[in-house]
DNA sequence: TGTACATCAGTGAACGCGCGTTCACTGATGTAC
DNA sequence: TGTACATCAGTGAACGCGCGTTCACTGATGTAC
């Protein structure tokens, strides 16, 4: 054969990856399938023997989307005890690099408002997304011995989600920022994470 | 003349009251500016003796929905004081009824991750209309007597239009009420309502 | 060992459709003289 | 009072462009005999 006996897999991964990040920017109704093509170096004509249609392909570049974005929540607070991790996350997420990197960031921010006029694979890929997400949060609340940590969870992911999404609305980065350090506050406080948790994490 | 003095003003507010409702259900990118002309007894020719462009258009029929909403909002809660309409104001927007009329309901929840992906001219009709609602917010807290309303103000606003907006993409209803309801709960207790408060109000 | 054929990821031209935008035209009414 | 012209909101055909999708083809390699 011409190509390596996994050729055409490393392709299509190829193409996922570029498109993980181009559907946070552009969004699904913008982003391209030849524009997506060329970024990854093949012509559009390709496309379909990769992907079924672009409805399908979106939910697929969802899925890695979801995938990365676990993956990178994870190494961020590998090793950490239950309540650390979560303090760290939530400064992670709800935080200034976030709000200017959306194209890296999580999915729920860039994409949740398109998600009715998507297409049902999409809405499913997301909605899956959201439980993995609501997964791991719940499993550290527990740890952490948060009180009702599976009806928690959600609320407290919609308040980051939101604070992010504002702030990317708001001209003025001061304000914005502000948005931001006041909701990671509120977030903290509802965990009944506390300074002197934080503190400890430094020694 | 043909038609009546005021005609074409009334034609506009025609076209703008039909685009509010069809923009917050299809996004700015699913709009269409023959479907909104239709869906106004009009043909599509005449779009451009309105608006200068879509774009213009887009912006000029957000600031129509900013205003309804506002009009909405502040009817919900007239004549109240400040504290409660607050909650009441908490209940109306975190609210299933608000997560199932996506059409009538708060822009922000609608619209918020389309906006990076807008013209200019969106993005700041979007930030003054959020700052609209904030301000009026901030008024709310200030009289109602909740320190740092100012900065608080804009981070409820993010955890309101956060829980709605992740609440439509949970298809269980049980659990998307739930998110509602913990996220209600949450966010009057950063604004120290107490269901004192609530009870009072109903006597 | 050499020739003919099969395989298959990727190419690039082409199709069809929808959408934003333009523009010559309509037709009812007001105005000038 | 009547006729010719101006006005102007709205009409509908047409244009151009981008995009999703299709398809005949390419060309390098493997296989059959």
């Amino acid at each position: 054969m011409r190509y390596a006996e996994n050729h055409k897999d490393e392709t299509r991964k190829t193409i996922l990856k570029v498109a993980a990040r181009e559907l946070r920017e552009k969004g699904p109704d913008r982003l391209g399938v030849a524009e997506v093509m060329a970024a990854a170096g093949l012509t559009h004509g390709g496309f379909y023997a990769h992907f079924k249609s672009k409805d399908a392909f979106l939910a697929e570049a969802l899925r890695t989307v979801f995938a990365q974005s676990r993956a990178k929540f994870a190494k961020a607070v590998e090793g950490m005890p239950a309540e650390h991790a979560l303090a760290t996350f939530i400064d992670f997420y709800v935080s200034p690099s976030h709000r200017d990197n959306p194209g890296r960031g999580c999915p729920i921010v860039a994409l949740n408002s398109d998600l009715p006029r998507q297409s049902k694979a999409f809405r499913e890929a997301f909605e899956a997304g959201v439980n993995g997400l609501t997964g791991v949060i719940t499993k550290w609340m527990e740890d952490a011995g948060v009180e009702n940590a599976c009806n928690l969870a959600p609320s407290i992911i919609s308040a980051m989600s939101g604070a992010v999404s504002l702030s990317r609305a708001i001209s003025d980065r001061t304000l914005s920022d502000n948005l931001l350090e006041t909701s990671r506050d509120g977030i903290k406080a509802r965990l009944g994470i506390t300074d002197a948790i934080l503190s400890k994490r430094k020694h």
